[in-house]
DNA sequence: GGAATAGTGTCTATGAGACACTATGAT
DNA sequence: ATCATAGTGTCTCATAGACACTATTCC
């Protein structure tokens, strides 16, 4: 963040009074998570894109489901990227040491600088967090005026999220059996911004190596893809697309302790390379002609 | 915007009165806009990028420069996208008609959808307006917790800005020799974030064509991309290229009246064709290596 | 005519994708 | 042996960029 000059001049207590309380209308400020994992479906057991919902007790919109979220604790001078990091952990149950986190701390930038904000820190390891954008229409929440800071949240396969302190029941529901209609406020938009900004960012950034363990075979990358874009891809081109890409993955020179379970060679395990952006980038099939 | 049920449940008292003010702190939310034209440098009159500027009157941070800006007018059931256009047009002292605006109208998503919100609609004609991110590291106003929503704003070239109401000196600067230093708040980060959303949008949608005027030759494209990436481009190659894009840009069938001053060939017309994307893209050059 | 600007032809290198193939391991 | 999975070879087509060239207009 580049130097700027003091704030302070020569008298402070006449500008100290400058926000006069009757010249704007206070706001609440929420934040609101997409959090995004890919795990096993509970029926079929196929790998799926899986976003944490969790299910509304109370009015209004009660027995809907909704995103995690919750205000911004702005009396204790609570950063916005750490408000959605403790919303999350209290969520999803994971350890909810209140930690600060989230890469540029001060800003909360758009995210677009990709700034490997996750590393590994608890409360969640391996989480990277991203702000998405921020929502606030009048009338999208009927009881007064809020405005939401939506953030997209990448965690690999998470355990079952056991409802926090807020009681409600929050659960991994498959991103493609979401009816939109039964999420409540302005969340379905919400979450479909953050499944289209998801699906982007795989193109051109390494970030589906946030979906996986610290070591993961080139397979585990490819059903990545396959979960967050909803088609198959071509294992053999994948394979070398990817080991094409300088930056995107390093060797471990190891292999996976045996084959699969019916058979077949063992995978070469690779880490996360350095690179933040992927050149040339991995477009997504589909999609042909120009919309 | 899908469908969402009723809010509304049997006991309306009830929940109306389920925020209670002191469960949390309000704060002050503002809308903060990184306005961008292509206009002629007042020295050497070559085209180059400005971004618009206020010189800051009252403490903090008097005398230094400032995006401009304002609080939302939450009181009056403002949406976001119309505080940013209205305190645009108040900046520039263009028509300030207090028209609502600004693409998908309720939602204020992240803008990434391109929804074309500029049309052609005054106060202010073609302009591409999106939300940028949002800004709320505690501290980042002296005087109180303020957050602020970006947003990105692209434009022919307009008027000299003239002092709206908030009596500011706004005036266009050439973002090159802009020094950060001399911004106030965190608004070196906010123009910064916004340069580079700008840079990577002309990569793969047609906002350049944003910075002309309806019609254009494919030289004054070029000249946009130019100017927003600080690097020349080979003439022919970009010519080939643009007119290869399936709809990026749509023939006249005119040409400009004249060529060259000093001779030439007179060049064909265009206007902006009916793609939201661009496929394949036109990828920056420099950035070689991969980071 | 000469210079300036618009626009095209052509060649090369690189990457994406189709498809077939080889390599290794579980049963 | 057979099947499943990992990984490679090779061909074709599309595109980016270098460079040279033609076309048109102003002076």
């Amino acid at each position: 963040m580049p130097a700027v000059g003091s704030p302070h001049g020569p008298n402070e207590q006449a500008w100290l009074a400058a926000y006069d309380p009757r010249a704007f209308a206070p706001v609440a400020v929420t934040v609101d998570v997409v959090a995004l994992t890919i795990r096993h479906r509970d029926d079929t057991g196929a790998k799926a894109l899986h976003v944490l919902t969790i299910r509304r007790g109370g009015m209004p919109y009660a027995g809907h489901l909704a995103l995690p979220g919750g205000f911004v604790r702005a009396a204790e001078d609570e950063d916005l990227d750490d408000a959605a990091v403790r919303e999350l952990a209290e969520e999803t149950g994971l350890a909810a040491h209140g930690g600060g986190e989230a890469g540029q701390s001060r800003g909360s930038g758009s995210g677009a600088a990709n700034g490997r904000a996750t590393a590994a820190r608890p409360p969640i390891p391996r989480l990277h967090l991203e702000q998405l954008g921020t929502y606030g229409a009048p009338g999208r929440d009927p009881r007064m005026r809020v405005v939401s800071v939506a953030y997209l949240a990448f965690a690999p396969d998470l355990p079952d999220a056991t409802a926090g302190g807020d009681a409600a029941a929050a659960s991994w529901t498959p991103v493609d059996t979401l009816d939109p209609g039964e999420l409540a406020f302005d969340h379905a938009r919400i979450l479909s911004d953050g499944l289209e900004r998801a699906r982007a960012k795989l193109e051109y950034t390494p970030l589906a190596t946030a979906f996986t363990g610290p070591e993961f075979t080139v397979t585990e990358l490819r059903e990545v893809y396959e979960a967050v874009w909803g088609e198959p891809l071509h294992p053999g081109n994948f394979h070398r697309k990817v080991l094409s890409v300088p930056g995107f993955v390093e060797d471990t020179d190891t292999t996976t302790a045996r084959g699969g379970a019916r058979g077949g060679r063992r995978a070469r395990l690779y880490r996360a390379g350095g690179a933040r952006l992927l050149h040339p980038a991995l477009l997504r099939p589909s999609r042909e002609g120009n919309q």
